[in-house]
RNA sequence: AGCCCGAUGUUGUAGUCUGGAUGCAAUCCACUCUGAUAAGGUGGCAGCAAAGGUUCGAAUCCUUUUCGGGCUACCA
């Protein structure tokens, strides 16, 4: 007969294999069809809500490893809050708007479009784009309500955006002001700082002599009876000639020491600050002739100065005295070629660190040249055009480019003779952040979210939003640091833009005056009415006459557009505030109404902020209750991706070889507070935690593919020892990774301890030690039936722990086991496994089993060293254990040999434990393969062991412990 | 330029606050099984970025350095 016919060996429908990238599609495809979102909705409809809101992704360009990142964390955590027993709807959204897409615009129908075609076809592209990531984020297995998302440019939305700006201005937040405000000259725009960067740019660096009106009466100061004919120059240095025509003034530091110098090339007196004339004359070499030595001599042009510090300062021809720059405030000097007289002011900015000591400030171009030249009550007037060039009205260079201009104005500065030096420097210059191209700081008039203008309720946007940093829990820890240090410096909010394609600000403003229309707020609602049926055309397309019960006949329109950051930082009201899905039955007053915002750390100065300020600015307090924040995604070596590195990994590629769930799980193994690390290698290594994974569901699936939980399973209280603590485990396994990490969002841990489950206590010991039971014995006997209850409450409680991270592959098996290939892990919540008397005890106690079972393994393996034995069946211990260790050993009484997977085990009690292996002299039963003395016994089965004689022909062996 | 963070075998990670033989998993090698088979079991190899300091003792504390990542600001 052949016996292994009579082993329970069974099969499963789950290959081993995951062939996801193939088979991923196509279980999408069934999950579109089953409407699986919409069918969770209902599942959770009644339960407490938990609200991760969108940051949306710009709608423009491929996914990047970066979104998929960002994605897939965002789903992972809908998912485990999902199965937890919260109702946690997600909702995507795309931010559309803005600069980027005109841009494309631009490019593919050049400038000349109508501006409502323009704006038309930037929606159209804006659609185009969303169509496209959508697909590849559905693709990643992200779940969500993708036949509705939200975009910044839905007409509901644009009007939403334009009720917030109103409450904003109805609180008292929102100011009109002259600022010097980042322009760059190709968006033709104002930027707000996140679209800064900095980089390395070369710029002309020239040192420009300004011309004392009153040249006797400055040489005086210093004790110094001038010549007649000469005169008293002030030397400024600038990177940016181009800002000279907007000169104002020049700027002395009150306590720099300025010093007096004589030219023996151009016969003139300086004033320099004193410790920089050496740095000075290096790169011009104004003052010190060459071979010069003094000799005790002083030529006729030198008498007139009293020289005293000449030796001292190395041959350079100094006035002994020094003056303060204090000293020197309110002299008047000459423009270098306009007709204008400039006076000498003081400013903290000005340093003795380098350039001359003497700042050329022009208050029209300069943050710092802004602030002093209103303190001076300075001409702030900006002669640059949103071109980039000079107005018709600037006298020599009208209708010039700036930067071209620079070289205009060392011309003219060489024929007046007032250019002293000219060099190229290479430094770290604002660039636009789109265009990589310098940018220019411009005064202009400008919309402002003031941080430090006390609102309605008395209390500055600054104040509130430090004080909702507090309120709000950061994971990691630092982001608090990070977004208080981001608020606690950043400058007032410039939200006016000068463009097409962006949410309009709706005000009206006096012709003469420019003030806002005294019931602007009303007219602001009257506005959003319309933009919500007929989208931010109605304000463009508006007529006054359009609006007649306002009395508007003094007032124009507002042209400016809103920060597209105002966009996104409003969605918690325009899309959170309005879609019923997404908001809570019982949220208290002053209750953030999101749960969690989840970005990248780069969100700190973009999305983060700009929500936590419109929330404080509108509701008073922060938009959300939770920040967690994520690295970026570097290669093997830690470096950042780049075209030039040639390191970039490119999401669809990942799925389109290893599948999205191996993606997935290497975001979740991935410690992503720091930079996330991904190579082709790393990725191998992640297939590799996967194939166990899968494998290990693939046993538990196959061993009970013969078992039904409601006619098959066994009462916890007659379920064998070894099987309750089993479940002991898998309980307490759970309950570490649903109640601490999965709500700590430490999915790396949690990835570990899963792995390790699956290879060290599932692979390595509990269903190695069970195969024997499940295969040999009777197939519907108590002891195996014992087992497989015990398989089937591991299976469904690690399916569920798994399916957030796994999400395909955990519904996949999940089908296998419930026998039904509609159902979802999502369906339901977390499996409840039995609870099991003593768990405590037995895990103690099988704990030690355990430890003791490597000592006997270590015995094994010498003897298989040795080629005594092969199989460990072939063993037989023979077990001398101590006082401590006898009672454990032989509680689990006979069942022990199962335990450690030997044919025999004898025990007895010693002082001293030891273990011997001998060999098995017995004959090999050809059904179970253990050594025992009783094959034959039953003639009708003579080639096997009693025991297995019991499982096919009797009522089948009986188990208690192991 | 300043500030912050990080660096643990080939890979992913734990341990760092609070000093005490580094640990887990994967890879690799060897053995073994052939009833999880492009599997399973057992064993083994190998690591605290570098230097210095404090200490009986340092992955951990201090200093310096290197590399990587990020942020802020701006040199007029």
């Amino acid at each position: 007969m052949d016996y292994k016919n009579t082993v329970n060996l069974q099969d499963t429908t789950f290959p081993m294999r995951g062939d996801l990238a193939k088979r991923e599609p196509q279980m999408l495809d069934k999950w579109t069809k089953q409407q699986r979102y919409q069918k969770i909705r209902e599942i959770c409809a009644g339960r407490d809500k938990f609200i991760l809101h969108d940051g949306p992704p710009y709608a423009n360009g491929k996914l990047h490893i970066g979104h998929a990142t960002n994605k897939i964390l965002k789903d992972i955590i809908i998912r485990s809050k999902t199965i937890e027993g919260y109702d946690a709807p997600y909702v995507p959204g795309w931010d559309c708007h803005g600069l980027p897409i005109e841009l494309n615009i631009e490019k593919q129908f050049g400038k000349n479009l109508e501006p409502r075609d323009f704006r038309n076809k930037c929606r159209e592209y804006a659609n185009e784009q969303i169509e496209q990531q959508k697909a590849d984020f559905i693709r990643l297995g992200v779940l969500g309500d993708w036949n509705n998302p939200y975009k910044t440019m839905d007409f509901k939305t644009e009007a939403g955006i334009v009720r917030s700006l109103g409450e904003i201005y109805k609180n008292g937040y929102l100011f009109s002001g002259v600022k010097p405000v980042y322009w760059c000259i190709d968006c033709g725009s104002a930027l707000a700082e996140a679209e800064v960067e900095y980089y390395d740019k070369q710029s002309p660096a020239i040192d420009v002599a300004f011309k004392a009106v009153d040249s006797q009466e400055v040489a005086k100061k210093f004790d110094v009876d001038l010549p007649s004919g000469k005169s008293v120059f002030a030397i400024i240095w600038t990177t940016t000639p181009w800002t000279l025509p907007a000169n104002q003034a020049i700027c002395a530091g009150s306590e720099i020491e300025y010093a007096l110098i004589y030219s023996p090339h151009t016969k003139d007196y300086y004033i320099v600050a004193a410790n920089l004339i050496e740095s000075l004359d290096t790169r011009s070499g104004l003052f010190k002739p060459d071979g010069f030595v003094f000799n005790g001599q002083l030529s006729t042009e030198e008498v007139a100065i009293t020289w005293r510090g000449v030796a001292k300062l190395n041959g350079y021809r100094v006035a002994e005295k020094t003056l303060l720059g204090a000293e020197l405030e309110h002299i008047k000097f000459e423009h270098p070629f306009y007709n204008r007289q400039v006076p000498m002011i003081l400013g903290e900015h000005a340093t003795d660190d380098a350039g001359t000591g003497l700042v050329h400030t022009a208050p029209a171009h300069g943050m710092d040249d802004y602030l002093v030249g209103v303190k001076y009550g300075l001409d702030l007037h900006n002669p640059v055009g949103n071109d980039g060039c000079y107005i018709s009205t600037t006298e020599i260079f009208a209708g010039m480019n700036v930067f071209k201009a620079n070289d205009k104005v060392v011309e003219i500065l060489t024929e007046c003779q007032r250019l002293m030096n000219k060099t190229d420097i290479t430094h770290s210059y604002p660039c636009c952040w789109r265009h990589k191209s310098k940018i220019i700081f411009r005064t202009t008039g400008q919309w402002f979210i003031g941080m430090d203008k006390a609102g309605s309720d008395g209390k500055t946007l600054r104040e509130q939003a430090n004080k909702a940093v507090d309120d709000t829990k950061f994971f990691p820890a630092w982001g608090r640091a990070r977004l208080e240090s981001m608020i606690g410096n950043r400058p007032d909010w410039c939200v006016s833009r000068q463009r097409n394609w962006g949410v309009p600000m709706t005000f009206f403003v006096h012709k003469e005056t420019g003030e806002l229309h005294p019931e602007s707020y009303v007219i602001l609602e009257a506005v959003a009415k319309k933009i919500e049926v007929e989208g931010i055309d109605a304000w463009f397309e508006l007529k006054s006459e359009q609006l007649p019960e306002f009395n508007l006949t003094d007032y124009v329109k507002l042209k400016d557009t809103l920060d597209v950051w105002f966009d996104s930082g409003t969605t918690h009201l325009t899309v959170v505030g309005t879609r019923p899905e997404l908001q809570k039955a019982n949220l208290q007053a002053n209750e953030p109404a999101v749960d969690l915002y989840l970005e990248g750390s780069d969100q700190h100065r973009g999305w983060f902020q700009s929500s936590m300020l419109t929330g404080c600015a509108v509701t008073g307090h922060a938009p959300y209750k939770q920040l967690l924040t994520h690295g970026f995604v570097v290669d093997g070596n830690g470096r950042k991706m780049s075209k030039s590195l040639g390191n970039i990994v490119v999401p669809q590629e990942v799925m389109d070889k290893y599948g999205a769930d191996m993606l997935r799980l290497w975001v979740a193994a991935t410690d992503y507070s720091g930079e996330l690390s991904i190579s082709d290698e790393i990725l191998k290594r992640v297939s590799e935690s996967y194939r166990r994974i899968r494998n290990t569901i693939r046993f538990l699936l196959a061993n009970l593919n013969d078992f039904n939980i409601n006619k098959d399973a066994v009462a916890f209280d007659k379920m064998i020892e070894l099987d309750r603590y089993a479940i002991a485990y898998a309980d307490k396994l759970q309950a570490k990774i649903v109640n601490e990490l999965y709500p700590s969002y430490q999915f790396h841990l949690l990835i570990q301890e899963l792995v390790s489950y699956c290879s060290e206590e599932l692979g390595g010991f509990y269903l190695d030690v069970l195969k024997d039971r499940l295969y040999t014995s009777k197939a519907d006997g108590h002891a195996r039936r014992s087992a497989q209850t015990a398989l089937y409450h591991i299976t469904k409680s690690l399916l569920g722990i798994l399916s957030p991270i796994l999400a395909f592959t955990a519904d996949e098996a999940w089908e296998v086991l419930m026998h039904d290939a509609n159902d979802s892990t999502l369906f339901h919540t977390h499996h409840k496994l039995p609870e099991i008397d003593n768990s405590d005890e037995l895990l103690n106690k099988w704990t030690k089993l355990q430890e003791f079972r490597s000592t006997v393994l270590k015995e094994l393996e010498a003897k298989r060293t040795e080629g005594l034995i092969g199989a460990s069946l072939q063993a037989e211990l023979v077990i001398h254990a101590n006082k401590d260790l006898y009672p454990l050993l032989s509680s689990v009484g006979k069942d022990l040999k199962f335990a450690y997977m030997v044919s025999k085990v004898t025990l007895d009690q010693v002082d001293t434990s030891s273990v011997t292996v001998n060999v098995s002299k017995e004959a090999k039963c050809e059904r179970c393969w253990h050594y025992s003395d009783d094959i034959g016994t039953n003639q009708e089965h003579a080639t096997i062991c009693g025991r297995c004689v019991e499982n096919i022909a009797g009522n089948g062996e009986t188990r208690t412990f192991a």
